[in-house]
DNA sequence: CGTAAGGTTGAATATGTTCAACTTGGGTGG
DNA sequence: CCACCCAAGTTGAACATATTCAACCTTACG
């Protein structure tokens, strides 16, 4: 990890994201003034309690006593990271799933910063509904969904990351190690690749050569019936 | 559903809340003039996007293209319910898992309320905390753990709810029919009674006779190390 | 050049689901 | 008061499918 007190460094990742441009400039630079920018890299424990990441990817997470484990929810640019909780000890420490930049700030001098600047509750409200509403979704993907199922939804959601829609709409940069996938999709590297073999043969998507973590979307109605869970588990089966 | 005007009705149950009791009385008074208590029975769709749970249960349910339903949250006396999100629609609909009386509010009121009294975005945002945190749990329960591992750990999470440790410790009274549980815990009933016979032939638990939905915890510490993902997938490999 | 880690593949295994049949209890209407 | 129905819950057997384990390939890195 690695301190910069360089605003300039990160704006231009944070400039797009939706919590950062609902706040008026003032409320802005009260949190600037408040927090710390931390760099990690992948791998890295990200040690901290509240924060907003400004670019890269972190996820949370939890593992039990045999050693397994899982990324219960994925933090990209813009997200803010609250792991406080009263009713029962944190679970689980969020890791760096890759280079990543984080403000840093104590939960109290957020209270104390929103006290001052309504439009900061209003935002933190805004961008905690779309993450809760994430990990909703996530909680559906993984009761009742199979495999393939999950992972076109987990393909969805990634494109909808800013980092990950580079290029053409249909294209798209799998910000994350396949691992990380599989355990943020609660199954094993060999099941995610199985799975994706499927796509590949039933000619929903293509992977690249060239470009390991580059997916071409080929046929996004049928990929959005598979997500959705539409009438059939298996590709073979669609109409 | 049903309304009803009168603040006494559900007093009793929220005054136990924690959210409920982190604010200052001219707080709650001010939240109570905003909102409307609305009552439901079992089944019911319960519309509303914004509001606090006063007694009972009710889930949000999720439903996928071809029929199969899920349990993504579920909300008991005290929890905050709040579904807006902006970067998707909505997802899922509101279900009451039995009677239920909900005090519910526009969003805007509420956060016109929270301008004006600082205690309740303090309050908002701790029970958020303890809400999305039951939610990252419940998420690593899904993604991870074998369906008794699962059980197990939804039984201690419903160990946690007002309504449901009434008699001693070790008493269990269910608050939610056995198919919510299952569809909460992502599997089908039947999964979720072998894995309940399998903790009753461990001596792990007992299940009364008069009363269906009454359980008895015997083996807290075994029960507990299962729960965590202790060492073993199942009963019989357990020390 | 050798190691380590990510990733892939196949075969055997373990395990959750499906399906149908059945029981039970609560409610309804004759 | 009883017959009837419906929903919830239970059980067993057949089935589908994800995991496990081992081997292997590839790349990055020292």
């Amino acid at each position: 990890m690695n301190e910069m007190d360089t605003a300039a460094r990160f704006a231009p990742w944070i400039e797009l994201t939706r919590f950062w441009s609902e706040l008026e400039p003032q409320s802005q630079e009260a949190l600037i003034g408040d927090a710390t920018a931390v760099e990690y890299a992948l791998g890295d424990p990200v040690d901290i309690q509240f924060g907003l990441m400004v670019s890269g990817t972190c996820g949370l997470e939890y593992s039990v006593d045999d050693g397994r484990r899982s990324l219960v929810e994925l933090f990209r640019s813009g997200d803010l990271i609250d792991l406080a909780r009263r009713e029962r000890r944190p679970q689980g420490a969020l890791v760096a799933l890759g280079y990543c930049c984080v403000l840093t700030m104590g939960s109290d001098d957020f209270d104390l910063c929103a006290r001052h600047h309504a439009d900061i509750v209003r935002a933190y409200r805004h961008q905690m509904e779309d993450q809760v509403g994430r990990l909703r979704d996530h909680v559906n993907d993984l009761a009742l969904k199979s495999p393939l199922e999950r992972i076109v939804s987990v393909l969805f959601e990634l494109r909808r990351w800013p980092e990950a829609s580079a290029g053409e709409a249909s294209e798209l940069v799998l910000p994350l190690l396949r691992k990380h996938i599989a355990a943020y999709a609660g199954m094993k590297p060999e099941t995610l690749r199985r799975a994706m073999r499927k796509l590949r043969d039933a000619d929903l998507i293509r992977e690249s050569r060239m470009d390991e973590d580059k997916i071409e979307l080929i046929d996004l109605a049928t990929l959005r019936r598979i997500a959705n869970g539409g009438r059939a588990r298996d590709v073979k089966r669609m109409g």
